[in-house]
This record gives structure tokens, sequence and C-alpha cells, in this order.
DNA sequence: CTTGACTCTAGACTATAGTCCAGAGGCTAT
DNA sequence: ATAGCCTCTGGACTATAGTCTAGAGTCAAG
């Protein structure tokens, strides 16, 4: 099995080589040695290992939760329902956040509707007065 | 008109006292004096002014743009149509990055499914095996 | 043997919105 | 006058995920 320096890896796997130097200071990708010369070299476990990164980013998890992710994979006493659970948690948090930013849209709608808008005077702007408003309640 | 110190404007208006002399800091709440001891002072404008700011950023606006939204509130040039522009413009970031959350939701709902659950062994985990797999393409 | 590309390290810097701290001084009520 | 708050300042620190820099060393090709 032929090892493959930092660059490679990085360009292979579409990152800047500061982000897998990066990695490796958070524990998530080590190189499987080093040259005598101190550079790192990587396998193609290492691309895997990568991509996987990458792709858990992509569907919003962090590189913490990615970490616990890749212990899990790596794990003999874990099963599918483990990695499941992850992944039901992190569709647990992103309801809340989806449904907040759904609100946050639906108020400035509301807002920009009752707006008079163009060519009237900012005393009439009822976006300005619920921002100036006092909460009722 | 009686002015109020800082403290007494933080607990009125439901913020940490840093966070008003952050806001200074960032030229978003000045006190309208000092005492000669060199104490904040602010007026019931200030109150307003804080509310606005915290009511902007429950709508999703950065300090930055509520920053721009309070120079448009005390522009005389500026109307409606200027403040309604700023809220369209928030409406429309909003969208995409919903519908990113929603589909990330979406992959990890599918996920979810495909996957054998508690008792399977990780080989057979369709996620991990998802997340290892190389991009087709 | 030199040129150019590659890599090494430690540490600083980015964005955002604060929060917290120490050490000093001020203000108020008893 | 003294206790017990209140406020002042500058600077450090938080989270997150990198990115960039300087200065030095290494490697391969011509």
């Amino acid at each position: 099995m032929q090892t493959i320096p930092i660059g490679k890896l990085a360009k292979l796997c579409g990152v800047n080589i500061d982000t897998v130097r990066y990695y490796e200071r958070q524990d998530l990708l080590l190189p499987i040695e080093r040259t005598a010369a101190g550079y790192r070299r990587y396998s193609n476990d290492s691309i895997k290992r990568l991509r996987f990164i990458r792709k858990a980013q992509g569907l919003g998890f962090k590189l913490s939760e990615i970490k616990g992710l890749l212990g899990l994979a790596e794990n003999d006493d874990a099963d599918c329902g483990d990695v499941r659970a992850v992944a039901s948690q992190k569709i647990a948090e992103l309801e809340p956040r989806i449904a907040d930013l759904m609100k946050i849209k639906q108020g400035l709608e509301e807002l920009a509707t009752y707006c008079p808008g163009s060519g009237k005077p900012l005393n009439e702007c009822t976006i300005l007065e619920y921002f100036y408003k006092q909460d009722t309640q």
C-alpha cells in the first residue's frame, strides 16, 4: 500500500491543506505515519475518513459530533441502533431550528405586507413602528 | 427628563449590562451624557432604541444590519420603501437557509429509514455506508 | 547544484455577539 | 465612616471551523 502526502490528500478530497492539519489537531484524522523528515503520510482509509467527515458536515453535524460518530463506527460494541439514534437526535435538533426560521420569515412577511412602502414617510412605517413598540404582555 | 444609569437600562430591557457597553462599542447605542465621574446616563429614547435592537435581532437581523436600519430610521431622506427593502432582503436570505435545513433533514430521515436499526451490526448500517461512500458523479 | 514545489511548526487572525474579570473608584444608607 | 452596591476601564475568553503567515527545512527534476 503506497501512502500519500498531505497535499495530495487535501486535493483528492477537495479541502484546504490547513483544514487537514486542523482536523488532526481536533483528533479527527491522524496520519498513519510520519517520514523521517516529519512529513505526514496518509492511507486510502484516510481518504475514506476525510470524505466521511465532509459528508457528515454536509448533513449538519459538528466536528465534535462527527468525532463521536467515527468513534461509534470503530466500536465493536456499537450497532446500527446507536448510529440511528445520533441521526434521530440531529433531526430533532433541526426541527425547532427550521420552525424558528419559518416563524421569523412569516413575521417579516407580515410586517412587509402592512408597510405602506415606497414614497410614504417613515412615521407611517409599520415595520419601524413594530420595532419600536413596547411589547404588550 | 430624568436620566437613568446603565444598570437600570439593562434591567429594564432585560439585557446584560455588558451587552449595553458592547452595543456602545459597536456604535449602536450611545449614552446621552456622562456624569462628572464618567458614569453613563441614558434617556427614555435609549430604552426605545435598545428595545428596537433586541426586537430586530429576534427577527434575525445582525447588529450591523440593525445599525443600517437605525440609520434609515433617522434619515430624513428615507421612506417606507427603503425599510421594506431591508425586510424583503432578509426574507430572501431566510428562504434558502430554510430550504437547506429542510433538505438536510429529509436526507437524514431517509438515511434513518433505511438503517436496519438496533441489534444489527455496523457493517449493515446504511447511514455509515452513506457517509463512507464515494460520491458518484 | 539550484530552482521550484512541497511541507513543517507555532501562533495570529476571521466572523459574531457577547460574557467575564480584575482593580479601581463612586455613591448611598446607616 | 464604613458596608455594600454600582460603575468605570481594558483586556481576555467563549464557541465554531477554519485560514493565513513567517521562517525554516525537504524533495525532485534539470
